[in-house]
DNA sequence: ACTGATTTGGAACGAACGGTCAAACGCAAG
DNA sequence: CTTGCGTTTGACCGTTCGTTCCAAATCAGT
C-alpha cells in the first residue's frame, strides 16, 4: 500500500511490490490475480483504515467542530513515516478516468468524507446553508491534499486550515 | 500536451507522443532531448496558455467578482474537446514529489492562481480577512479540479461553484 | 543538374515491464 | 525414513518501454 501511495499505480512496478511486501512474485500472483487486483485490494484497505476508521475515531473523540478541524489539521500535516498526500486523491486523478471499478471505490470514499462533514455540521445546527457548506469543506479538503502532496509551503496549508476554522464561526 | 493531460507523464509512451504530434521519433528526440524535457516544455506551454493567458483574459473581460466565478465555472465544466481536469494539478500529484524542476513549475503556477484570486479580491475591497479568503478560494479551486477529474456528479461540482458565489457575498 | 548539409523515417537496442511456470522446498501422515 | 501435497521460489517468457542510430529523402547553393 505504501508503495502505491508514494509512487502511484503506474509508477509502482511488481518488483517494487515484491521488495516492499517481502512476498515473492509467484505468491503475490497466486494470492491476488494480477497487479490491478492487488491495487484494488490496497486501495480498499487504505479506504477502510486511513479514511473510514480514521474519521470515525476523530468523530468519536471530538465534539463536531473540533473533529472537522482535526481532519484538516491532519491533512495539512506531512508526517515522516507516511508518504505525502492521500492515496485516494492521487488515484482519483491517475486511475479514475480510465478504470470504472477504481472510480467507484474512489467516489464512494469521497462520498464518505462528504458524509463525515455533513454529519458533524448537522450536529452543530448552524441553521441553513449547510448543504453548500459541506461542499465547500469537501473542496477545501481535497485542495489541501493537493497542496500537501505538491510540497506547497506549510504556511499556505495552515492558512487553509485557518480559513476552515473561520468558516465554522 | 493533450496526451500528457489525458494520461499523465508515466502513462504516456513515446509512441503515444509520436501519434499525437505527428512528429517522428527521431525528430522528437532531436528537438527535445528526452521524454522528460519534452514534458517540461509541454507543462510550461500549458501553464502559459491554459493558466496564465486564460486567467488574464477572464480578468480583462470581467469585473472582479465575475472573473472569479467564471474561473470556477470553467473548472467545474468538462468539455468534450479537452481532457478532464487540469494538467498542473495532475502533475502536482504524480510528478512533483519526485522531480524538483517540475515541482518548481507547478508551485509557481499555483502561486499564479493564488495571485489571480488575490488581485480580484483586492479590487473588490471587501475589507479584512482577504488573505484567508484567498487561501480558501485556492483550496476550493484545486478541490474542484480533483472532483472534475474524478468524474464526480455535476451537482457536486456546481455546489462548489455556488458556495464560492455565496462566499463572495 | 549536381553536391553537400540537414532533416526525416523507422529499424534496432538494452532495460524494465507484467505475468507464467516448473523445480525445490517444508511438512504432516503413514 | 518415505511418501504425497501445498507452498515458495526465482528463472524465464513475450511485450513494451525510452533511446539510439543510420540510411533515405529533402533542400539550398552553385
Amino acid at each position: 500500500m505504501r508503495a502505491f501511495w508514494a509512487q502511484g499505480y503506474g509508477g509502482t512496478s511488481v518488483a517494487d511490490l515484491v521488495a516492499a511486501t517481502g512476498i515473492n512474485r509467484g505468491s503475490l500472483y497466486s494470492g491476488f490475480t494480477d497487479k490491478r487486483t492487488l491495487f484494488l485490494t490496497a486501495l480498499r484497505h487504505y479506504d477502510r483504515v486511513q479514511r473510514e476508521e480514521f474519521l470515525a475515531r476523530l468523530a468519536r473523540e471530538n465534539p463536531p467542530r473540533e473533529a472537522i478541524l482535526a481532519a484538516f489539521a491532519a491533512a495539512a500535516r506531512s508526517p515522516d513515516d507516511t508518504p505525502p498526500g492521500c492515496l485516494l486523491v492521487n488515484t482519483a486523478l491517475e486511475v479514475s478516468p480510465h478504470d470504472a471499478e477504481v472510480r467507484a471505490v474512489v467516489n464512494e470514499a469521497l462520498a464518505g468524507v462528504e458524509g463525515f462533514f455533513a454529519d458533524r455540521l448537522e450536529a452543530l445546527e448552524t441553521g441553513t446553508g449547510t448543504r453548500a457548506t459541506v461542499q465547500a469543506l469537501l473542496g477545501l479538503f481535497l485542495g489541501l491534499r493537493v497542496l500537501t502532496r505538491a510540497g506547497a509551503p506549510q504556511s499556505t496549508r495552515e492558512a487553509v486550515s485557518a480559513q476552515v476554522a473561520e468558516m465554522l464561526g
